[in-house]
DNA sequence: TTTAAAAAAGTGTTCGAGCACGCATTAAAA
DNA sequence: TTTTAATGCGTGCTCGAACACTTTTTTAAA
């Protein structure tokens, strides 16, 4: 029962003609006879082709361009893994010929987002992956993009209705139910419960909104209305002073403050505070494996993290890419990744993965 | 800055020699004379060439074929996924010549795992995955497949000095302190944890001794033994009756029972006690996503389960192996998957990965 | 009917590595 | 010295698909 490879040259000689003639049929190249090709065709299906995609790109030997737009990792380190994850995607890949041309923004500014968006153009790359963490701003490119062909993936922010290949990162409403399902699972007495936006414009950043609301629907749909009040905060301040004055406002407010939701990566500064004022009892859940985190994880200040696989994001991203350009697969238009629960205890298996 | 790819023929032309001498020092044929040989080494190291793995598998055509010794799926669900996990592989990796066996023994017989292994024998396969279950059993098989030169991948169970390619699976022992870390932070007051050993064989499954090194571990090093008492127990019964005598017993013996952690993927039949019972306040983690689990899991009567990633398991296994004999590369001596912490929010995503 | 143009079908080279084969040179055996 | 073997090295075919190029056939125009 062993199958056979079928070959364009079996379709061929089943079909009485010749590979180049199948070789036209499979690319649409036209100058075909209506029934040859409807032969052809018929015993592609029986056979069951498949093309052989190591003969077939050993030929084509084309160089794929692909452009990423992510944010500078030196400013913010969340930006490593991705960074990380498209070099390893790169490597992968190099072999098809693709190549990757970072375009690196500040992630605190939107004009060096646009100067970088306008040099992609300018690139024409064949695809490019981007972190469109500015939305309002990234909206124009994406149709210049799409007149000029380029097909893009998104990832880290999910933006609806910019029709892009693909979306890959996390289902934001999800993760905020599960964060709540940890946290409530951790939670005994009555009390009250924070969702912290931590120096993060919320304006400009939906899926944090669609994080809040994934939490609070926990509490919602469990009838825990009564016995957990939600509260949420935006809380910002400079990089020098820290969160201390207005969590210190909102303790005082609600002495019962019994567990804080962080939704973004800044989970650690809420951890600096609550190790410094000793505050063991207040259970505190965040987002993303930076080092900072990881060692509040460590010390047991932070209980859990929900790893966003940063890493993944990039480099699934770029095969994506990929499988569209090269390999011309379906690509599902969102690709989630899973929500994975970190402690202490199984955080290595999450640093260097594969 | 384009890095151009280094050919045979380019390291030929710059050592002045033929690409057939190349080859020869590339594959250690012999049969060139030595300074040559160094002259081309040194050229090879130069331009740091790297086979083209493409033009590589195009042109040696060669099968591979692997055998996979594991149990049968209708009779223990759990073994669904590796399969799975299997047929993935096989179709990555069809096109590098790659064919899989199957014998499948029954998990409950170590007589036909005997039979079976004896089989694998016969077949001269280029490589083998085993989920080698029957550890004594086993034992004499592993000497008779070294001394025939199939190198073998472990998977599922862990076992010690035996040899193999590489072991895939988890870190039994970091699972257990996940299990307790987990159930440690739902737990309020004081009360006895039990440590399930639901139908299993224990003398010959050393594996879930270390999960409860593991968990036991975990409440010692957290200093948490006189607030919590741990206790363990084989728990067997027959298909019809299930695990209620025994367990009623144990809650008799320790009133204050608060958590259960069971060491396989039998939590579902301790979840069914707990339903019949409305023992609501009892948390109750486990292993793996088999169907029943996930009922309980959804109905919230299992808090988590932990996921051994059995699909993974299989799709590594393959994949190691796969490495091992087409690419040529270093494999490691263990493989450790993630220890993924399931709810009933997140498991959707690691139902059918990737 | 002839001729040109268009359409259809076929041929042959290429990609990079593997490997069989064969030739040439040298060393060892007769 | 001749024969045989061993060693060193180069040539050329192969894998399957892509595509440029050529040849054959059909159709339309003269």
């Amino acid at each position: 029962m062993k199958k056979k490879i079928v070959r364009i040259k079996d379709i061929a000689e089943r079909a009485q003609t010749s590979k180049g003639t199948v070789d036209r049929v499979l690319h649409n190249r036209g100058r075909v006879a209506d029934d040859v090709r409807e032969r052809i065709l018929a015993i592609i299906k029986e056979l069951n082709y498949e093309p052989n995609l190591i003969a077939q790109s050993l030929k084509s030997q084309r160089a794929f361009n692909l452009a990423a737009l992510i944010p500078d990792p030196n400013l913010d380190s969340y930006w490593e893994a991705p960074h990380n994850g498209l070099e390893k995607a790169e490597k992968e890949l190099r072999q098809y010929g693709v190549r990757i041309t970072k375009f690196i923004f500040n992630s605190h500014s939107d004009t060096s987002f646009i100067a970088k968006a306008k040099e992609v153009g300018r690139e024409h790359p064949d695809g490019l992956l981007i972190a469109p963490i500015f939305y309002k701003e990234a909206l124009p490119f994406f149709k210049e993009w799409a007149e000029m062909g380029i097909p893009y993936v998104l990832f880290n922010t999910q933006i609806e209705h910019v029709n892009p290949l693909c979306y890959i990162g996390q289902d934001s409403y999800r993760s905020g139910s599960l964060a709540a399902k940890i946290l409530r699972f951790g939670l005994h007495s009555p009390g009250t419960v924070l969702v912290a936006h931590v120096n993060e414009d919320i304006s400009n950043s939906a899926h944090l909104i669609t994080k809040e609301e994934g939490f609070r629907d926990f509490f919602k749909s469990e009838q825990l209305e009564d016995t957990f009040k939600v509260i949420s905060n935006e809380i910002n301040f400079p990089d020098e002073e820290g969160p201390d004055k207005q969590l210190d406002e909102l303790r005082k407010q609600y002495p019962d403050l019994s567990a804080i939701y962080v939704t973004n990566s800044k989970a650690f500064e809420v951890a600096a505070y609550l190790e410094k004022n000793a505050l063991k009892d207040i259970k505190l859940i965040g987002y993303d494996l930076i080092g900072r985190n990881q060692q509040y994880l460590n010390k047991g200040i932070i209980d859990f993290l929900i790893n966003q696989n940063p890493l993944g994001q990039g480099y699934w991203g770029i095969h994506q890419l990929a499988n569209h350009l090269i390999f011309k697969k379906e690509i599902p238009a969102i690709k989630f990744l899973p929500l994975d629960i970190i402690t202490k205890e199984n955080l290595d298996y999450y640093l260097d993965p594969q």
